[in-house]
DNA sequence: ATGGCCGCGCGTCGCGGA
């Protein structure tokens, strides 16, 4: 039995957070759970600062695409779990897709990438950060919903060519109640309101599962806290974050969930990272 | 108590985030 653990970050900025994604790729291998592959979103940096080296010193190769002050998402992958022929920069990543094919945007926010793996079949990851969309009725919400409805096109051909699917990332929605900390609060907000949840619905009608949900999950699980109003003490957050898996994959998730402790340390990002596990038999 | 934070840029406040 041999596991992959694949990760999802909204790091609120690469050049801020590296040492906190240095510290923490580097304490799950000392914890015997390596992270084999990890999707990040808001790099806030442009592709000439992105920190190659460092990752790869690290043992991580890295696929990104960035721009200057917003935005920005990459695909991280343990140079050690991908088979031996995919091991150097020019070969990990194969089949790369950069933002949704037929969608003009500015904004970077998705990558999609095939990665073969020493422990498991090929697997397709789609790494997304999707418009947060400020309030619903804005222009920012419209280009939201336009996003997320190019998105859907993308992820439905996607899945007749490819049938080992993770699309993760910032999804910027909580698609249940329970995913809210104070539900009454925020209805029809931003992140809740119904077109934005008939989405997140849409992707499961496709046979999408959300890992985290697979699994029994203690009450009040968040991967989002606003740096205001101690919301993080309060555990007043959301779970936005979020890997959902094609049905090839079912079967072997065996887990699904949010580590907490990096929101804890200094000059944190708003977000904790969330973290799926595959189980491959052989 | 509807506010409080954080990162960025060419900035010393405004914008975006969620």
């Amino acid at each position: 039995m041999s596991e992959l653990r694949i990760a999802t970050w909204n790091v609120n900025s690469l050049k801020v957070r590296l040492p906190h994604l240095l510290q923490w790729l580097e304490s799950c291998e000392k914890n015997h759970h390596a992270i084999d592959v990890i999707g990040l979103q808001e790099l806030k940096l442009t592709d000439d600062k992105f920190p190659i080296k460092e990752l790869q010193d690290a043992g991580y190769l890295s696929l990104f695409m960035g721009q200057k002050t917003y935005n920005g998402v990459a695909i991280i992958v343990r140079k050690d779990s991908l088979t031996h022929l995919n091991q150097d920069l020019e070969t990990a990543f194969l089949q790369v897709q950069k933002n949704i094919p037929g969608f003009e945007d500015d904004q970077q926010r998705l990558l999609a990438t095939t990665l073969h793996f020493k422990k498991t079949a090929p697997l397709r990851i789609i790494c997304g950060y999707f418009p947060n969309g400020q309030a619903p009725g804005t222009e920012k919400f419209d280009y939201k919903l336009r996003w997320l409805g190019a998105l859907y096109q993308f992820v439905q051909a996607e899945l007749s060519t490819h049938p080992r699917i993770v699309l993760l990332g910032d999804y910027n929605i909580a698609p249940q109640d329970e995913d809210v900390h104070d539900p009454a609060a925020w209805v029809g907000q931003n992140l809740v309101s119904e077109p934005e949840r008939k989405f997140f619905e849409s992707f499961l009608e496709l046979g999408l599962i959300d890992s985290f949900r697979m699994f029994p999950q203690a009450p009040k699980t968040f991967s989002w806290w606003d740096y205001r109003m101690m919301a993080f003490r309060r555990n007043a957050g959301v779970r936005i974050d979020h890997l959902l898996i094609s049905p090839a994959l079912k079967e072997e998730c065996v887990s699904c969930t949010v580590d907490r402790e990096p929101r804890k340390w200094e000059q944190p990002s708003d977000h904790a990272p969330v973290v799926m596990t595959l189980k491959h038999s052989n």
